[in-house]
DNA sequence: ATGATGTTTGTAATCGATTTCATGAAATCG
DNA sequence: CGATTTCATGAAATCGATTACAAACATCAT
């Protein structure tokens, strides 16, 4: 492999000419410049990025940190981080945790050894002050994810009024008897919680702590949920489900139970992806704009990195959701 | 930042000691290795991935081209991917390409400046005279593609016998008059194109040029050229599409048009998407294994690094794809 | 005691770029 | 025209690791 210095000597010039032309810097006449260009031409020579990442201490690459690449809504971040990144000269390397607090703390390893410049979180697994030693090594922006004592940017979605409104709907629908399924005991389902209990503490419901689901986040997960809830002796006339998969898959197991929906039982999901206006009957569920925060996020990192902002202290953009109302509810 | 200067000066010991200490390399005397851990620890240091990099000449980065994140069939290969990378110690960048020439021909730069140590292409979109220089900067595997004058390693899936398959259930159902979707003008198009007209020549079926539909991908093009299908005089019983979303959407739209599937018309999908489970009735598919060949991609690229295999020597790697029979056929 | 062998450690070169500083030439100014 | 600024270029230091080679020392067989 041609070096720099290979140009160099090829051109008669010094090896910080050469840099100079390769970087597009003034200072250097038109004839030396074409002479270099056709230097690197004739000899195939391509500057080398681990040596200028060493030297510039810079390697414009981010480590976004994904739960399941398998996930539409994660990818639909994923697609909307990549977009901005493109525009700035970033590359993505993608960190798939698998929800595994382990393999989080492996990967924040990047950022120590300097091997990404930054880290984007979609999820996180770890408590915050896990997490938080590792500032020190480059901005963290949390996307998707809030936690109330991280000191870092944060891009976020509003789970409350997004809940708020779906279960809202259910109400004026005439429920009242409703179930509801959670994911984890994150930051982002703690909001949705609360989004669901105001709504329905305000319509003066109650809800049964059997009718309170743990841990649904597939479509195998839904089909149990739901069976268990067709078992129930009082049964709930409608689901607000966590997520698009839970509520397709309770969907098409109450269709093989001979369950009218929405008739005898409303389904609401989440996130809208493509699913929820394929089956039958479509979805109701509520809009999460995943490119949208996903761009903000890798925005505020760029920002970050430009020194135009502070990677180390706390701030917040949050977005609104949507409700998008169809046939399931 | 520590460097491995400070902690040997901190220790009294030289450079050299403390990097033979941080990978591990025998030689060293049992008191003087603890002796580093304890400074490595003290000063917080981490070795810096660019001079190690440019020192070892090696990133542990490869670059994966996939057209879309957004596609799960793409994903689904990415997680195989992603597998083999992590149990090596690799990590993946994502290059979206959008279906443009241009973009790939920009990610290739990564090869040329090192900064990736080689290339998984889960689809091609420039001729391969275009892509056959980049070989000589390291491993070009080819994934999911084929390419007959291509001099790398390939991975891919049977399309031929794929969609022998498929066309052969649809004519043992009883169909005469088939309809034909593909993507693009790929390699991948053309097998199963040849797989397709296989089985129809084999039953002694014509297939008018007016059934065969040019790039049908997403769940709209299937909705237009479900109409356009139900708009010919001479209409086909039977639909033999490209992938699951199209299918999906045909699928829908023939119910929203009142007509019985597969009664009055049989669709196919390909990839088997967990959608394809998901709709009403659902789809006979033909299944992708995409994380197996992922997997597979990615393992022969190691065996190129650790020189076990030569990678600009052409070979090709098939696997079988199987028909799935649900209720769309 | 002699030489052979193996262990432990250090010196200095190397990977391939960028950048500071210095120097001479050319352009600009009063 | 002399002083000052700007332009063009190069020498050499630097980024932070790894490694070939050499040296000092210990071990062991003869």
């Amino acid at each position: 492999m041609a070096t720099i210095a290979d140009v160099a000597s090829y051109t008669g010039l010094s090896r910080a000419t050469v840099s100079r032309v390769i970087n597009d810097y003034p200072h250097v006449s038109k004839d030396k410049r074409e002479l270099v260009h056709e230097a690197m031409k004739e000899l195939g020579y391509f500057p080398n990025t681990s040596a200028r990442n060493l030297r510039n201490r810079r390697t414009n690459l981010v480590a976004v940190l994904i739960p399941r690449l398998t996930n539409p809504f994660f990818t639909l971040i994923l697609d909307g981080i990549e977009k901005v990144a493109e525009e700035n000269g970033f590359q993505l390397i993608i960190c798939q945790t698998k929800s595994s607090k382990k393999k989080e703390l492996e990967f924040l390893n990047l950022l120590q050894t300097k091997q990404v410049d930054g880290v984007i979180f979609t999820s996180i697994e770890n408590n915050w002050e896990e997490i938080q030693p590792y500032t020190a090594h480059g901005p963290i922006i949390l996307c998707n994810e809030y936690h109330h004592d991280a000191t870092v940017p944060m891009v976020r979605l509003n789970q409350v009024q997004g809940s708020y409104l779906g279960t809202k709907h259910l109400i004026e629908r005439g429920h009242q008897r409703l179930a509801y399924c959670m994911g984890s005991t994150s930051g982002l389902s703690n909001d949705r919680r609360k989004g669901f209990f105001q709504a329905v503490h305000e319509a003066g419901l109650e809800v049964k702590s059997e009718w309170i689901f743990h841990d649904t986040y597939t479509m195998e997960d839904g089909v149990k949920t739901f069976n268990k809830i067709l078992s129930l002796t009082e049964r709930p006339t409608a689901i607000f489900t966590g997520g698009d998969e839970v509520a397709a898959a309770m969907v098409k197991e109450a269709k093989r139970n001979g369950l009218d929906v929405p008739g005898e039982m409303a389904i609401l999901g989440f996130d809208d992806q493509p699913i929820a206006s394929m089956i039958e009957p479509e979805l109701t569920t509520i809009y999460q704009p995943g490119d949208e925060i996903g761009g903000r996020a890798m925005s505020i990192f760029m920002d970050c990195l430009k020194g135009k902002r502070d990677h180390v202290s706390k701030s917040v953009m949050e977005l609104p959701l949507s409700l998008v109302i169809r046939k399931s509810t």
